[in-house]
DNA sequence: TGCAAATGCGCAATCGATTGCATTTTTATT
DNA sequence: AATAAAAATGCAATCGATTGCGCATTTGCA
């Protein structure tokens, strides 16, 4: 019928050239059994020489399954969301899923939008680290609702049952400023991210609960909440340092901030670590090769991407229905910016 | 039907309910102006109401066309390669077209069984920066002769006639090299990448046309070949400071091997840019952070995978024929590593 | 040789949306 | 009111692969 139209051969153009019907194309392709061997070898032949390739759509449609694995990040572009990204293809490819993957550049408008899109397509689960300005969760209800795996990494939704990757940032936290106070230092500030998302809640309640360990009086007026951008560090450590009673050390809610910090203070000629401490969060590529380096947190992004395609596809394949939150541990990473009893 | 089933909603679910046809339904969702606007408002009510999304497998099959854009790129997890998905990612989801997406973890093998499942997911267009490892490139000629858009960035091929968006590597590195030159180094050496890749293979040449347009004799000898990793740089620039005659300058095929060499170089108490200058290519972030800051070549990730994905995007909707290869304009960004001359 | 049990294969419906063409309904015109 | 013209909607095939069920052919065993 089409045979030499511009058109991709089909499983109709095999069984044509045969002179056998589709069904049996289409077993013999997926190796069934009640296939004959012979029949089998005829069919591969010809589909070898025709260049069939199948066509995934059609069976997608079919089986009610898209074979994809939909991953929503607030940036790509950023290294701790691109290792993860880059752990979840790594798993999924070898499983034979893809990837389709969308940024929210941290807007819930736009969050909204893909996840709907990623339904659409009919994913058949769905990775999601949530945009800082989201806070209504309805368009990933739907996913639960419809029983769709939703796997959550890094930041999640506490008030969505689901899977959930995360590292402890609570215990990461705690482990940056008992370091801090190991070392010596007195006065301790925190710059901390939105209080909406859990990571930057539990890594400020880490810090909190540390000092009351050490019997240290938590000091409100030490604690600095901002998008934690490179542009909020300075105007962050001004203030702080502008203080009647200016902290000695600082634990940044992540690298980027901890850098903007550090120069600033370096310029300052502000010694560091001698008369300045500084932790990050995240172990960014550039924490270890800036001077001094920054002392940080380090995430393990690639495995939680592993770990998360590995969930999502045990869930998308077995369909058992009980939820677990992966807690990744963390490791705290010393170096110059808060050494200072070497 | 299967109105109470546990199956999403279809147009038919929608005909049913209000005694219409499925044709009816589809033109209405469409916006179709062939149906009146009165049905519309009372089909678009429906849909609402059942919570209907479209099934896009569906749509996609019966329209031939997937809405999807692939990418193929060596590593996810590196910042030049993730600025790109970003902005590939950027324009595609403007278009209404998803990405998905694959490492080759620069392996050839890999990138044959991507592409090839990419051809079988039926994607719309290809947008890929080949492995480093491969050399043969049937998988991709496949593309070309089925039809179908593929766009090269960064590392491309010269025998695929196709789209192609690079950067100038010959004059970025020839910009490199005068800059060195301008600045009073003598004996310049250069960590090459594998010379099968044209970016690479440029590279080198834009360093040797501004030596030789200098009149500076070019010495085999002082070219170093590997795959940049931060473990090449240290014994390349170990066997370089080892020679009779050893350079004073080095302009490293990427800011990887930059670092190393800057690092071993500062640990070794040379003084960097008065004794030695180093720079680098691709400004990843690291480069402008560390001490002293390296000198590099500003590759903009970002706007190239925009360039990419609209392009493509033009190709896949307009099936113009006509190739173009776009050279983006390099930045030469001149930092502490090289400027001596202040 | 006879008949049941395997074995091998085909028919036709299905997945959900789209669309050329046909049909019905409405509107306009004389 | 009659008829042409325009507008609105429906029918049925299609995209390509999958699969339950049934039919035909072969094999096995007494």
């Amino acid at each position: 019928m089409n045979r030499n139209k511009n058109t991709e051969p089909t499983i109709h153009d095999i069984a044509r050239e045969l002179e056998i019907s589709a069904s049996t194309v289409s077993r013999a392709l997926n190796n069934n059994p009640r296939i004959s061997l012979k029949t089998k070898e005829k069919i591969k032949a010809v589909a070898d020489r025709l260049g069939y390739r199948p066509n995934t759509l059609a069976s997608n449609l079919r089986n009610k399954k898209s074979n994809t694995i939909g991953i929503v990040v607030p940036l790509i572009n950023r290294h701790f969301f691109s290792s993860v990204i880059s752990g979840v293809e790594d798993i999924a490819f070898k499983a034979g899923y893809n990837v389709v993957i969308s940024q929210s550049n941290d807007l819930a408008a736009k969050e909204i939008s893909i996840v709907q899109s990623m339904f659409s397509n009919r994913v058949d689960g769905l990775i999601i680290s949530i945009a800082m300005q989201t806070s209504n969760f309805d368009h990933l209800k739907l996913f639960r609702k419809k029983q769709i795996p939703l796997v959550f990494f890094d930041r999640a939704v506490p008030e969505i049952d689901t899977d959930k990757i995360v590292v402890d940032d609570f215990d990461g936290a705690f482990r940056v400023t008992q370091h801090l106070i190991d070392q010596g230092y007195k006065r301790i500030a925190h710059l901390a991210g939105p209080q909406n998302l859990t990571t930057y809640f539990d890594r400020k309640n880490g810090y909190i609960e540390a000092l009351r360990k050490n019997n240290i009086t938590f000091d409100e007026s030490l604690i600095n909440v901002s998008t934690l951008t490179s542009e909020d560090g300075v105007p962050a450590i001004e203030k702080l340092m502008a203080l009647h009673n200016p902290p000695e050390a600082i634990f940044c809610g992540n690298d980027t901030t901890a850098l903007s910090v550090m120069i600033y203070l370096r310029d300052k000629g502000i010694r560091i670590p001698e008369d300045f401490g500084i932790v990050g969060f995240s172990n960014e590529p550039f924490s270890k090769v800036v001077s001094p380096a920054i002392s940080t947190i380090l995430q393990p992004g690639f495995a939680m991407g592993q770990k998360a395609a590995e969930l999502i596809i045990s869930k998308i394949e077995n369909k058992d229905r009980t939820y677990q939150t992966i807690t990744l541990p963390t490791e705290l990473i010393i170096r110059d910016s808060s050494n200072r009893k070497k």
